[in-house]
DNA sequence: GTCTATAGTAAGATAGAC
DNA sequence: GTCTATCTTACTATAGAC
């Protein structure tokens, strides 16, 4: 285990490095324009360091994406329980409440949420990405089928496509203040769309 | 005129034939993996050819999603007018009507509507295709508004989103059928939401 | 307008010392 | 584990003949 993700030492260091560097460059020009000398400069490591630790650039911004993603997700599922712990029982107000989380989130980490919904990433990656959103959309769906029937396939879409693209727009705002109000309005949407 | 445009002759068929090829490759490839060599190679035409008439891959690029666009744009427009020629007024009907045109389009060219809709254009192109695409809705927002009173910025950014992600769900369906079955569920999600 | 041949360039990836 | 130096590969774009 060591090997593969030390918790510390100059290996778990280097490796956190390279990320944080990945993440600047990554944002500022997008995964075709940035260059691996870019991003082992600004992490002060070396072209044979990253490759030690990463499979290559796509590998990189794959990696920055899982931890992104892990994040969100939990993101949303402590926004889920949070809302049970208070009493909130309704499968489409749990719903929001996790999709509100994940907005947070969007707003919190807004420079890899625009990078990531820019467009522009390895070749395939668009739709790794598009299955994780979705799988993620249908795991809560079914988690929180509304009565006892879950909801069809153009709802379940709908709902994905919407947060996400909810998540981008709040990304994009220039002040939090925005960002909620802009949040507040997909949220309202969210659960239309998610009652019947 | 003849320059930019003609309608006839050997420069318009050359033309013709490096767009055509350029649709199947970059449908085929993707625009990244997608090289310039294999365009020319389909179209029996030259490098010198391409760059003659294009700008470059990226241009060639960009003239495919222009005219898929003006095309799709159509089909919409064609739609609405046929509706309200029909005696319809109500504007979400309308609306839906228009989003009907443009997901027949999505299936009748599944090739270029998946290729737009996967990611994976030149640098830049994404911004452009959102706004596009949210430029055609808005001005229909705006010619259908509800009542007196447009939609808020929220419902449009997801009513352009919604018709966006319906056009790629649709053109992956296996056949026609399911095509026509999904495309009629998110149709009645998109009345939903345009409703208030 | 079209073609062939070539140049220029950029960048991702590897080998091997420390 | 980390680094420097190199390589090699691929591809866009141009120059100039027909």
């Amino acid at each position: 285990m060591t090997t593969t993700a030390p918790a510390s030492g100059r290996s778990a260091s280097t490796r956190g490095s390279l990320l944080s560097a990945a993440r600047s460059v990554f944002a500022a020009s997008g995964f075709t324009e940035a260059s691996v000398a870019d991003v082992v400069a600004g992490a002060g490591a070396s072209v044979g360091s990253l490759y030690h630790h990463f499979g290559g650039k796509a590998d990189l911004y794959l990696a920055l994406f899982e931890e992104y993603s892990a994040r969100q997700e939990e993101r949303a599922s402590a926004a889920v329980r949070a809302a049970r712990a208070g009493g909130e029982r309704d499968p489409v107000a749990l719903f929001v409440a996790g999709a509100r989380g994940y907005l947070e989130g969007s707003w919190a980490e807004r420079d890899l949420a625009r990078l990531f919904l820019a467009g522009g990433g390895p070749p395939g990656f668009e739709l790794t990405a598009r299955r994780r959103y979705r799988e993620w959309t249908v795991l809560n769906a079914s988690l929180l089928r509304v009565g006892q029937q879950p909801w069809g396939d153009a709802v379940v879409l709908v709902l994905t496509t919407v947060v996400r693209e909810a998540g981008h727009e709040v990304a994009v705002c220039d002040d939090e203040q925005a960002a909620t109000a802009l949040a507040d309005e997909f949220l309202d949407l969210i659960a239309r769309i998610g009652r019947r």
